[in-house]
DNA sequence: TCCTATAAATGGAACGTTCCAATAAATCAA
DNA sequence: TTGATTTATTGGAACGTTCCATTTATAGGA
């Protein structure tokens, strides 16, 4: 069953009874060409099977029609719902988008970019894997290449950055766990190596400092972004003097993992314990008890980084603003009721 | 910071003092040169910041050395994993593959497929959308691309399948249901439009009648493949004359749900109603209380697709043999205890 | 020394498009 | 009828590689 030659526009020319030229018109759709031509044209493309070599057509072309999303990690429904969201808008803009995935490996990463820079793509959105070394984007921004950073951002570099308000999302967990009469406050998991930490971390200091809580430094527990780094954080401030009776983790799934690790223990998050996590992923609602949470909604920062690329795209340039989008708290039951209207107070250690 | 032209073969001889030739060699890593021109024409390369054209090699070269993976739904773990297993194997192979959405959509499957053939690819890998018209590959097979199914089938189609044994997966889980005592059993979610949706119920019934089981079909009840799909079942099942006491849910999702629904009608998904779930996601393990279900191995999967399609290609042909993968039974908490032990034997409906 | 064999480097054609400049055909004004 | 204008169509060069057939340089054998 091997397919007879590729067939090619000189074949739709020779079926048509009509010159490549024509053919090549009629592929772009040019007004230029007679109706009854056209149609004599289409049909043959369509008899002799022929498939467009967009490889050669990009060779003559100043730029290609497709773009390349660099994703961390596909398998965390968080990220795959950001290239999803890129993904729909690039489609109905007639641009091709191509996923890679880094697997979280600088290494890999810089494959992944290669082989896209050797296809010709028009344009790069990229979710940094972590531990990118900040050199690692220079290559393709001499080159002239439009990127964008989305959900996450390397120090110190110029590209722009669709991102959500990590900062302000801390705040406002941080002032709900307060609001809710919790005096000690932790920070759960992360690790400094990523600048989302520092901007969650600084929201969460920032609401400490102006709500008059002593956020010291003990309570800021780095761990794995998972589960099993949740746990470990629980475990680590429940062994400390003066343990906190509420923390702000990094993320959903740390989030799990302290709540997971606060059953075990015999203890109920949000009434003995309360935990907010941050990104709102769907098994959040769907947790026992349902997770309090920072939405980012991550697929309209999708498709905004995507109008952001297409934009930059069709005015030739590598700069564009930057864009942090709107976060809220979505509250659910992992906080428990007011904390000042329990009844028994807490004795030393669990706050008051 | 418009980049001067791209850098060319040309402008890498003009550099080393070589011919175009040479440094395609080079390029190619030939042992016709001389090791010192290699050093030569490689700082260069380097010098003048090229970057090779993929697309122009493929001109003159007989295949591409990119694939493409076409997903159903990249947001869904499950598959996520399979294209990341896929992913991982191409990648150590030298081939890039690119990985493309169709959000279980027909419509945008066929303009991906499309773009991907456009494109060059050397081969597909498809997780075929819901819903896909038998016809929709047959253009991409005259062609002579080789294709290869992974996770999901079309019916009555040649192209080589990748899956994991679903019949024999549905069997284990509906032995270990009625090894626990259960007689009326329910298989709930999915649809027929699906072949893997026969497949796993062809197991349950198989189970069924091997075991002496009344699979009447009022006990199969389709639904949504998610949350919502699996609670409706649980409410549909439990509203009837003589409820099941125990459920295959043709997925991980569905099990959620139907836990869900057990709960909020204040029952104890394991004590008062036995459950297992299909795919063995990593929530499965983590959940209250944590769920029986088939381990499917996607990652395993897709490094066995890709190995296939690697084959294939270098071969250059469009058959192969199906692989079928082992699935095996993880065996958590979701189904209870032995159901003959307990005290009070099975009322009507409420199972014990 | 000359001839042959081997190693290294090279020029040219080809791959399948696009796009410009040029031609051919049709229409119009005089 | 003729020339000018508009409308359709076309040939050719170019895009950046690969690969074959040659050429050139180097070494070895007589």
């Amino acid at each position: 069953m091997a397919s007879r030659a590729k067939a090619t526009i000189f074949d739709i020319a020779r079926e048509a009874g009509v010159s490549k030229s024509t053919v090549s018109l009629v592929l772009q759709g040019s007004g230029l060409i007679r109706p009854e031509t056209a149609v004599k044209v289409r049909k043959a493309i369509e008899d002799v099977g022929y498939v467009y070599n967009r490889g050669a057509a990009n060779l003559r072309k100043a730029h290609s029609n497709v773009i390349g999303m660099v994703i961390n990690d596909l398998t965390n429904p968080f990220f795959a719902e950001l290239a999803v969201g890129m993904e729909r808008v690039f489609q109905s803009a007639g641009i091709v988008p191509f996923i890679a995935n880094t697997a979280e490996n600088p290494v890999r990463q810089e494959e992944v970019l290669k082989s896209l820079m050797e296809q010709g793509v028009a344009g790069l959105i990229v979710s940094p894997a972590r531990g990118t070394t900040p050199g690692a984007f220079r290559r393709l921004e001499i080159a002239g290449l439009p990127i964008a950073f989305a959900m996450r951002r390397l120090p110190e570099s110029r590209i722009p950055v669709i991102a959500p308000d990590n900062h302000r999302g801390a705040y406002l967990a941080t002032s709900h766990l307060v609001g809710k009469g919790h005096r000690r406050l932790a920070f759960f998991g992360g690790s400094s190596d990523l600048v989302v930490y520092h901007e969650r971390l600084g929201g969460f200091r920032e609401a400490c400092d102006t709500l008059g809580i002593d956020a010291r430094d003990a309570l800021i527990i780095e761990g794995e972004t998972n589960r099993k780094g949740g746990m470990a954080c629980l475990e680590t401030s429940l062994a400390m003097t003066e343990p906190p009776t509420a923390a702000l983790c990094f993320n959903d799934a740390v989030a799990f993992g302290v709540m997971l690790a606060l059953r075990k223990r015999g203890l109920e998050p949000g009434a003995d314990f309360a935990v907010v996590g941050f990104d709102d992923v769907v098994e959040a609602e769907h947790y026992m008890p349902p997770l309090t949470s920072v939405a980012v909604d991550s697929a309209g920062l999708g498709e905004r980084a995507a109008h952001v690329m297409i934009k930059m795209i069709q005015s030739r340039t590598t700069r564009a603003e930057d864009h942090i989008g709107a976060v809220n708290l979505v509250v659910r039951e992992s906080c428990g009721p007011d904390r000042r209207t329990r009844k028994r107070p807490a004795a030393a250690g669990t706050a008051t």
